[in-house]
This record gives structure tokens, sequence and C-alpha cells, in this order.
DNA sequence: ACTTCGACCGAGCGAGTGATCGGTCGGTAC
DNA sequence: GTACCGACCGATCACTCGCTCGGTCGAAGT
């Protein structure tokens, strides 16, 4: 199988044109579309322009289509959030904004992709599951430091952090669910009016 | 096809076993399982103690069963909140923590069927599903026109009322996703913590 | 006693499923 | 020249899918 995904030297604000290979976008496509069970090893290939066994040269399984594209996913997450952190100043609070902004702009720019993980996680083998959902708890509890040091420094005045920190999650990854390129907002118009909504929900001191 | 579903004479804060019949539970612990596309008419009927024709004495499709499964819970939801709302105080702040409540233990209570129409909306046939997202707006549009009032009275500070309140939406939906009834948290306990993150989210004066 | 009806089932329909077999074909190494 | 390679395909496997046909059976109506 081959790595596809995460392009090093790019900044985590910087989204280009993720080299999905043929096969893979075509799966993303159609799961996309009629999801993990509902879309058939012959639609992917006739998306691909393979026949079905040519479809299965790159790839021995359908499983291994869906496991490829959401390991590509959350790799590519983790990495644009480290970067965030890492590039951000010391504050909880500047913190707090460069994961958040890495959340939004990856559900926007890779919109598909994190739908698709995020909802066909079930349809994945318990061994896969299991894999993807460590790396989605390992993005929630970046955050959940974060807002607990936040709380801690009285800079976020919520008195319930981790649940305040998982409803922050929750409605930046639900971005995906509903937004439109051609939408009444701009990356940035979004990124703008979230990063004051979930200062919000946490308390942030304004 | 049956009615089932909203039980009326009872408040909208209390919850007893909804009487779905053996059928549509069936479907229902079905669906919450593998899906609709991966669950299959053989095991719905197996669950329900039924052979495959005998399903099909009840329910005309496998259709149909999401369908009488997604109505009732849409129409329940509706009934329980405007009953929330008409029940409480005059002022935004109190219409806002009413919806919120209704919202909250809904999908606590109602979590599995919660839980299926909301991700198989995109399962459901064009009509059915045009009809569901109507009446999920008319949900939406509920808390858009309190947390309007609220601003406009000065009572909510978020410069954003529309994103503010689709985000508070989203994460009080979202509970179905995740809550479980052995977990750390009590229903009431649930609804006082995420009250507050709503609140907060929303600019809520303290 | 006879009819009618709702509730149900055994068997099976055509279509489609994921996956595999034994190949072909153009390119590269030596 | 020939051995080998990755990339691919036509045909087909065993199986499952949603759904239906032609019944059975016990209770209720008259």
């Amino acid at each position: 199988m081959t790595v596809e995904g995460t392009q090093r030297g790019s900044s985590w604000r910087e989204y280009t044109d993720q080299g999905l290979s043929k096969v893979l976008a075509a799966a993303l496509a159609a799961f996309v579309e009629k999801g993990y069970d509902g879309a058939s090893i012959r639609e992917i290939a006739s998306r691909a322009g393979l026949s079905v066994p040519g479809l299965y040269h790159h790839y021995p399984s359908k499983q291994a289509l869906l496991v490829g594209l959401t390991n590509a996913v959350m790799r590519e997450l983790l990495d644009r959030s480290h970067a965030a952190v890492a590039e951000a100043g010391p504050t909880p609070g500047e913190r707090f904004d460069a994961v958040i902004e890495s959340l939004l702009r990856f559900h926007m720019y890779r919109r598909e992709q994190a739908f698709v993980a995020s909802r066909e996680t079930r349809s994945m083998e318990p061994e896969s599951r299991k894999a993807y959902i460590a790396l989605r708890d390992e993005q929630q509890e970046m955050l959940d430091d974060i807002v607990r040091e936040g709380v801690a420094a009285g800079l976020f005045r919520t008195p319930f952090p981790e649940d305040a920190s998982r409803a922050v999650v929750t409605m930046c990854v639900a971005v995906s669910t509903w937004y439109r390129e051609d939408g009444p907002l701009s990356p940035d118009e979004l990124v703008e009016r979230y990063l004051a909504i979930a200062r919000s929900t946490v308390g942030a001191s304004d």
C-alpha cells in the first residue's frame, strides 16, 4: 500500500490538492456519496477508470481502501495540529486559537476525507478502528490539555473544562458536514467566527 | 403503516420506554449496529423473531422501516421542544434553557433513535429526506429565533447569533454519539453542564 | 358449518456483492 | 533474446441482497 496524504515543507495553514491516487480519490467520492456499505467495488473501480481486478491490484480489499483513506486523513490532521501548536505562542490562549484554527481549516479543506473518516468509523474492522480512535483521542486530548491549562491559569472560566473541550471539538468537526466552498462563508470568515464562538464556549476572557 | 412514537399526557421532561413495535425496535437495533446499508432485512426479521415475509407483512420495504423510525423520532423531539418552550417563562434566557434542556434530554433518552435518524439521513429517499430535513430545520430555527431575540435584548453577547446557534444544536445532538446510561454523568448532571456551556457559547450574561 | 381475515412462513426469484482465477501486454535488465 | 516485472482485464466464483409467491393456521363473524 502506498503512503499518501501528508506533504512536508508546507505550513499547516496552506492546503494544496492532496495527492490522492486516482484509486483512493474514487473510493473517497463513492464513500462520500453512498457510504461504505452503500458503495460497491464495481462503482469505485469504474470511477477510477479501472476494471475490478485492476482495482484489486492496488488494494487487497474494500476495507483496505477505507483504512488507507482514514489513516491518511488523521495523520495529516495531527501533523497540522501539532505544527500549529508548535508555531503558536506559549500562552494557553494562543495555543487554543492555533488548534482551533487548524481543526477548522482542515475540516473545510479536507471536508470529504474528514467526513468519511468520522462517519465510517464503525465500518472499520476492530483493529483499524482502534488505531483510528486512538488518533482521534490524541487530537481531543491536545485541546483538553490546553483548556485545562487555560482554566488553571485563570484565562478560561468554564467550570467544565473537559466537557467544554469536547463540545468545541465537536462543533469544529461538524463543519465538515455542512461547509461548502461555494457557500456564503469564506474560510477566513468562518475561522474568525468560530474562533470567537469557541473562545466564548470555554469562557475565555474578552 | 402504524403511527408510533409520541405519547401524549406526559411532560416534556419525562421519558418512559417508547412503545416501539418489536419490528421497529429490531430495525433500530440493526441500524444502530450496522447502519442502514450494512443491516440486512434478514437480520432485522431475525431480531424481531419473524421470517422475512413475516416482516414484510408489517412494513412494505426496508426504506419504510427507516422512514417509520425517523418520522417518529423527529415528531417526538419537536413536540417535546415546543412543550418545553410553551412551559418556559417569557425571557429569551428562559426559553433558551428550555429548548437546550429538551434537546439534551431527548438525545440521552432517545439516544439510538436520534443517532440513527441523524446518521442515516442520506440513506432516505429524496421525498422522505426532504420531509425529515424540514423538521430538523424547524428545530434549528426554534433556537435561532430565541438566540436572535436574546441578542436583540442585550442578554446574549455573541456577535454571530446564527453560527453560535448552530454550534449549540450541533453539540447537543452530538450527545447521542457518546452518551451512555452507565457512564459517569447522570442526565441531570449533563443537563447542568451543557446548559452552562451552551449559555457561554452564545455569550449569555452571568 | 362455513367463510373471511390478519398474521405469518418455506422456498425461491433476479440482481448484485466482494473477491479470485488465469491470463495478456508493454517495458526493463542482462 | 529471453526472463522477469508491474499493471491490468474477461470471466466467473460462492454468496447475499431486497423482495415475492403461494401457501398455512387459528381466531372472529354470521
